[in-house]
DNA sequence: ATGTCTCCTAAGAGGAGA
């Protein structure tokens, strides 16, 4: 089973782009962040036309999160029950036994800014709520745009960013703490390549000149990371015209 | 180095968010 994750920065001027991609890779779960659409205006049609069914959590003009699947999804849930956010950040279902989490977690801004504060009290609650999904569901993943960068290896200049968003220490403790819960990150199961990152400014050229961080992940169970086979991120199409500025990660499971 | 991209409001640029 193939499950890959990509925040698309907005799904209608990335449409070609993602469904040129799934033709490539043909994943059997594709997790979404980043719509930037209400979920009545989604494109469903030309996914369904590719043979896949889609989930959608959106909102107008920020955040959205979709799963799209070639089989059928099963209890699917919008949001954290136990978290009332505006917000569309969370969606989850079942696809062939295997509970699939998108996740789309706040940015932050700065350390100053009350985004910063509800991204951390975000964090708790999704620690809260990856805690319960893991007892009900044992062959778990949660995959997305964590907007965080784990450690200073996934950093292209960890001094630069230093205490910065996205590698504060705050931060990437609320990371840790979910690992802490039975989640294991994909991409570290295996030897990589250094220098390794999901996303690039659009600025300054930094993906030709990789000045990256990786901060979009995919996290497996314990008992589903027996079946982890490969994890890699796609560079692909982040060098393709008028690219989302995230990569896609891409998890096999036997 | 306020640099790039997307979307909104609202009628032309400018702000928010990333």
């Amino acid at each position: 089973m193939k499950i890959a994750t990509w925040n698309v920065n907005s799904i209608r001027v990335r449409l070609p782009h993602v469904l040129a991609w799934l033709e490539k890779e043909v994943p059997d779960v594709l997790c979404l962040q980043e719509l930037k659409c209400e979920s009545a205006v989604f494109p469903r049609d030309d996914f369904r036309e590719l043979g896949y069914q889609v989930q959608v959590a959106g909102q107008k003009t920020y955040n959205g999160v979709a799963l799209v699947s070639r089989c059928d999804a099963e209890d699917v849930v919008v949001g954290m029950p136990l978290f009332d956010d505006v917000q569309q950040r969370v969606l989850a279902a079942t696809f062939q036994g295997v509970r699939v989490i998108s996740v789309y977690c706040p940015n932050g801004e700065s350390l100053t800014s009350d985004k910063y504060t509800y991204k951390l009290r975000w964090f708790d609650a999704l620690h809260d709520y990856l805690k319960s999904a893991l007892s009900e569901y044992p062959r778990l993943v949660v995959a997305g745009d964590y907007n965080i960068a784990p450690e200073d290896r996934d950093v292209h200049d960890p001094v630069e960013w230093a205490g910065e968003v996205l590698c504060s220490l705050p931060e990437r403790d609320r990371f840790k703490a979910l690992l802490n819960l039975g989640l294991v990150d994909g991409f570290r199961q295996f030897p990589q390549e250094e220098r390794a990152y999901s996303w690039w400014h659009y600025r300054v050229n930094a993906f030709k000149r990789n000045l990256g961080l990786r901060i979009d992940h995919v996290l497996a169970s314990t008992a589903l990371t027996l079946d982890l086979r490969q994890c890699t991120i796609d560079r692909a199409p982040r060098g393709w015209e008028r690219p989302s500025d995230h990569a896609p990660v891409v998890a096999e499971f036997l």
